[in-house]
DNA sequence: GAGAAAATGTAGTGACCGCTATATAAATTC
DNA sequence: GAATTTATATAGCGGTCACTACATTTTCTC
């Protein structure tokens, strides 16, 4: 018999597709928080069930840490984005926080950032320290960015930025919309790009 | 029988103080939020049974509620305590900015704010519900306040105070201290001054 | 004291939590 | 085909969730 679709790998197939069902919980954890979704409704969701569910994610926390790492991947880093576009620091700090403006109002009950409130007062220990980490090492990538011009106030601006963030995306967690943001947003542009020039 | 001490209602006398009871609930609900703190372990801190407990507060968001309005009527009203002091709306805002970045880090296990973070990820839409409707008169009060001095951008404005405090709040629960927060605050306090002073 | 009213303690409700033991089905290699 | 490996389905684990039925104790009014 011809195999017709071999994998290499023997034993049974999966019967679903790994990178869908992550962008499905990814999508559940965004528009809900990681503890007020449960691993009933995502076998469901996902169409799979809890054997299956934990030989591939090992558990909830593991299918967790898959969807931050493809929400951290996407189009959703802000920042990434920001800097890719080029300019100095602040335009790529401006577009940052414009671009949060434009992403975080709801769209499909989505709203604000995995990273900043998906584990947000979750009791599970590892879901918290999983979107920390991701929160550091974000927080750390503007840091350095800023200071390439400006060494010494990096640190402080760089938490201006952050905080100015997760201020949004709390709002739109709340309902605000995109108009609201971005006037937000706006503002706390012009307070950087002012931070920035003064005493420079 | 002399009665020692008559309370004017007949039955028998509660047990343990509710004023204590909520100050205590308070306190749990502030430091891991409504969803993370069980019936069962707020009985066990406040020393009373489930009947009690329902019987006293109707239910665990019965108490939220309590906790919240004990809350938002002592010193947590952070708004109210910065306009008692008086001044102009520059002044104002800027000492609420600066009072919540002295107020949110973490004391005791508690920081950032019931209101803003208490409920936030909740799965039960009552608990959303109270600390939004909170959250709505509180900046509608400072937008009432800004608007004394400039009706036109006082919706804006005291948006983005709002938004300044989630953002506070949100990054004092992620562990900020208040030297972060007060570096935050005082730039932010410095960009509603010049957002105010332009073309006002 | 009788009766009513309120709070209490004991015990337990059904539902859901994340997770797993066990057996079976489907794919491989030999 | 036999052995191995992987994923599946069925069923259920102990634990916690918010909440309650019921009987008892305490305190009132009369």
């Amino acid at each position: 018999m011809v195999a017709i679709e071999s994998s290499g790998t023997r034993g049974r197939r999966r019967s679903f597709d790994m990178d869908e069902a992550v962008e499905t919980a990814m999508k559940l954890f965004h528009a809900r928080g990681y503890d007020a979704v449960g691993v009933a409704e995502l076998g469901a969701e996902l169409g799979i069930k809890p054997p299956s569910f934990y030989a591939a994610f090992g558990s909830k926390a593991g299918l967790f840490e898959r969807a931050l790492q493809r929400y951290a991947a996407g189009e959703a880093n802000i920042f990434a984005r920001a800097q890719a576009d080029g300019g100095g620091v602040v335009e790529v700090i401006e577009r940052t926080l414009l671009l949060a403006a434009r992403l975080y109002p709801e769209r499909n009950g989505v709203a604000g950032c995995l990273v900043l409130d998906g584990a947000r007062n979750s009791a599970d220990p590892e879901a918290r320290a999983l979107t920390a980490a991701l929160r550091k090492a974000s927080v750390s990538a503007i840091c350095a960015f800023i200071a390439g011009e400006e060494p010494e106030r990096a640190g402080a601006l760089a938490e201006f930025v952050m905080i100015a963030m997760m201020g949004m995306s709390a709002a739109a967690r709340d309902g605000a919309d995109e108009t609201a943001l971005t006037a937000f947003a706006e503002m706390a542009a012009r307070a950087f790009r002012r931070e920035l020039a003064a005493e420079g």
